[in-house]
DNA sequence: GTGGTCTAGACCACT
DNA sequence: GTGGTCTAGACCACA
């Protein structure tokens, strides 16, 4: 879980994509507890704000909730909620410029994908 | 070779990659002028500031040379320096992280392909 | 760190200049933060744009990297870079030039060595 | 008696030297007329008034006369003239940075010059 | 005509 | 606070 300081990708949409792997790699069980923000904001040399930032994302998405006064769990179907959700958003938004590009470039899909599923 | 205002791709970058695929798609042959930073900077409503930029990436990569009080003219060798300069970069750099998506998401040729699997 | 203002020589040039010396002098030591934008605008009446441009030379060639919304900083190893990278550039770009230049006027070791021979 | 169009040298600057240094070379004797403004120009690819441009420089620095209906020539002690002030020029006004230079990367002049003089 | 530099001032996203 | 982008308008050297 390592943050690119470089990368023109947003620290906290790094952080939130970190925290979304973990979940749906089942690192993070449905029902865990999200290491605190105090925690990875000193672990990662993250800014507390920043660390806030990422994790109220994934509140507004439905995938961790509040526990008052003991911290940010998991909910109940977030993976399965993750494993649509995320995919749909890849398919509409990120796939259609990708895969122009990949025209563009003269590359066939069925070479590239060769090579990670073999 | 239009520009989209509302996409927060900054637009030099935006001009650079239509400029570049201007050249890939050889209508702007090797040892062809680049339309000059005013033509482009009226014709598009760009600054001129900010038409340079785009076409300063293009002579630092060396796809694109300075004749003093002249204009800009694509040098020798652009096009074929573009299809494996751009191929090898998007392989080595970009296709990776997004096989690692695309595994992760559990997506199959089928969904990337454009027809719903139903 | 001072400015000429009637030298032809762009100030963004001369500007990065200054701050190669000062990461060669060691007054910018790895690892250190540049003084901000704003902040050598307003000590040298520079206009933003124009540091930036100076500073964004520094991170091209590898001597300096953005912290998001922290600042820019001294690479590790920029010192080394720049001895041995600077060094190559004069001897292989610009001394042939000169000495030929110093051959054809005629010119001796004496002449050069600030002591007029009378 | 190549121009470089790709240099941050002018033209017109180039030019000049060029003739310059068949002058001091004795290429160009003393009152051996230059090739004309058209001539250069076409064997060049170089416009007509930035071939004056260079030309005239050399008439200011009273190093090359026009003889009307005939063309220029090169004067009498052009080749003395150009001994001593293209060696004053540069000892005053280009030397000293380059020396700086030098001094700040490191090296030794002595070094330097054994390559050109051996 | 060409590109290059600079300013002043605005607005943005990020930490 | 940080840097990045863009505009409008000016001025310059060069061909």
């Amino acid at each position: 879980m390592e943050i690119n300081w470089n990368n023109k990708e947003p620290i906290y949409l790094q952080l939130r994509d970190r925290l979304v792997a973990l979940i749906m790699d089942g690192v993070l069980q449905e029902g865990d507890a999200l290491p605190s923000v105090r925690q990875i904001s000193s672990e990662q040399r993250i800014n507390p704000v920043t660390v806030s930032k990422a994790i109220q994302m994934l509140v507004d998405d439905q995938l961790v909730e509040k526990k008052r006064g003991l911290g940010m769990y998991v909910v109940d179907g977030a993976k399965n909620k993750l494993a649509t959700e995320e995919r749909n958003k890849f398919l509409t938004e990120e796939w259609p410029q990708i895969a122009e590009r990949i025209d563009r470039l003269g590359l066939e899909l069925d070479d590239l994908l060769g090579k990670s599923t073999d």
